[in-house]
DNA sequence: CCACATTATCCGATATACGGATACACATTT
DNA sequence: AAATGTGTATCCGTATATCGGATAATGTGG
């Protein structure tokens, strides 16, 4: 018989059994189609769901227009229904919507691209992109994610969060986007630990070959870090120890207003 | 008994009802909180669903992060999740890949904001957004969805659909943004009529009253339209037609290359 | 401090979604 | 062309996951 099960206290460590099977089915499979575009097959293989399972929750979604199917090769990809509501996940972000006027400030007096990214599982997500004219930086823009170890906007989302939480995302799969990428958790370990101490991250190559980008982060009231601010330019620029200071002076300036005007102040941790 | 349900021929034009009920509900749930993010009774109510359907809805889509509840007051919002599914919807998306390059050539040679839109159901979506440095127009960046009848952008949408398609638009419920939006069903055909006639759309203070725009359709192969380019600037800038006529002309010529750029050729209709 | 509005949880009946099996479509090979 | 294979669509009986009325807990305002 159903035994009582034991007051289940919240937010249990294990994953419980969601109460609604196919709803979580269906956004597994619409999570799983934004990073692998592709065939229903692989959706069915990669989530181990039965193909008739499969079926009916693609079509589902493809009838609402949360995915699209490509009529020629029959594969799925997010649909436009989809952007329209992620959109306005930045209608009712306070972080975005204190960080920008100083996110265009910096992007208008540099020549380089602003971003402030935030953390969602394994990757950094880019909330706000401010291209300045001239150089357009390839995947600079929505839609590209990297993973938390490349990158230091990564990096520094990483170096902040909990030691607990870090073992966790090492233990996992580090993928290689460069030559010039880092996977070896202790390198990486190493890294994490210089960018605590000195407060931002600085990478070069790692993501795309041809760029490089300073990143720090941002803190709100409670001194917890709520995303960061990147600043990306050509690899070239990186040689340039005087440009760099510059950009890095910048971007500390910046994530200083940010913060503050998230209700942070300068010392320790406050009280409650 | 289970009546054998007539055949079902494909795309039936009557809403069947959703095979997935639960995830059909998640979904609507999910879209309702994207136009008014609010508490759970509201929601309840606007979707008539009872509330302990509701209710353990909510609390799924909250467990994986789809939506996001303020712990003071108990409001829904979307969640950071659903942000990163949707931009993946950007990176897999042919018509902002074969604009972008377009877009962003427009918006370093002037001086106002370049926007790509696409149609999704009621309203016109912002698909990428070049704000030049200078006038930062508040409303003009994602997240701000604006019904068809609003703004130059959802009125060339409005002008290249099916004319039943737009008898439907019509009658349904016609927002007021501004003093200045028209929501007279006959003046918006009118309107309608000229813009098909001049290939393009322009107006003011109907969205916001300070300023105002022009936008063009693209096409695809097909002569279908895929979307719109829109130019936004101050109110200002429209009283100088000078400065009009230069954007007006460097609209339809951004339109022009991203359609060629798409396989779409001056003349009619390609056979098939 | 009481009354009302909103949110959380329980539980049995039944409608609903599951998945094995089968049939169809299309591509690639012999 | 026939054959083989891979991927897609649909059927249908069964078990089970979902629904919603009711009740309890919490929060809010007067």
């Amino acid at each position: 018989m159903a035994q009582k099960r034991p007051k289940a206290k919240r937010s249990d460590t294990t994953e419980k059994m969601p109460t609604l099977k196919g709803v979580h089915r269906s956004l597994q499979v619409l999570e799983y189609l934004a990073l692998n575009p592709g065939r229903a097959t692989d959706v069915a293989e990669g989530l181990r769901v039965s193909w008739a399972t499969l079926h009916r929750t693609l079509s589902e979604l493809e009838r609402g227009g949360f995915i699209a199917r490509d009529p020629d090769t029959n594969r799925y990809s997010i649909g436009a229904r989809m952007w329209f509501i992620g959109t306005s996940y930045l209608a009712e972000h306070k972080v975005l919507e204190a960080a920008r006027p100083y996110l265009d400030a910096a992007a208008e007096g540099g020549d380089f691209t602003v971003q402030l990214v935030e953390r969602s599982g394994r990757l950094a997500v880019t909330l706000y992109s401010y291209q300045t004219a001239g150089e357009v930086i390839t995947k600079s823009t929505y839609g590209y994610h990297f993973p938390l170890h490349c990158g230091s906007k990564g990096q520094v989302l990483l170096a902040y969060s909990a030691d607990e939480d870090l073992e966790n995302f090492l233990n996992g799969p580090l993928e290689v986007l460069t030559p010039e990428t880092i996977t070896q958790p202790e390198k990486l370990k190493k890294l994490i630990k210089d960018i605590r101490a000195q407060g931002y991250a600085r990478t070069v190559g790692d993501v795309q070959q041809f760029t490089g980008s300073i990143s720090a982060p941002v803190f709100d009231r409670s001194h917890a870090v709520v995303g960061a601010v990147c600043f990306i330019a050509k690899r070239s620029v990186f040689r340039d120890e005087t440009k760099v200071d510059f950009m890095l002076e910048t971007l500390l300036r910046t994530t200083q207003s940010v913060s503050l005007a998230l209700g942070w102040r300068p010392g320790a941790v406050p009280p409650g």
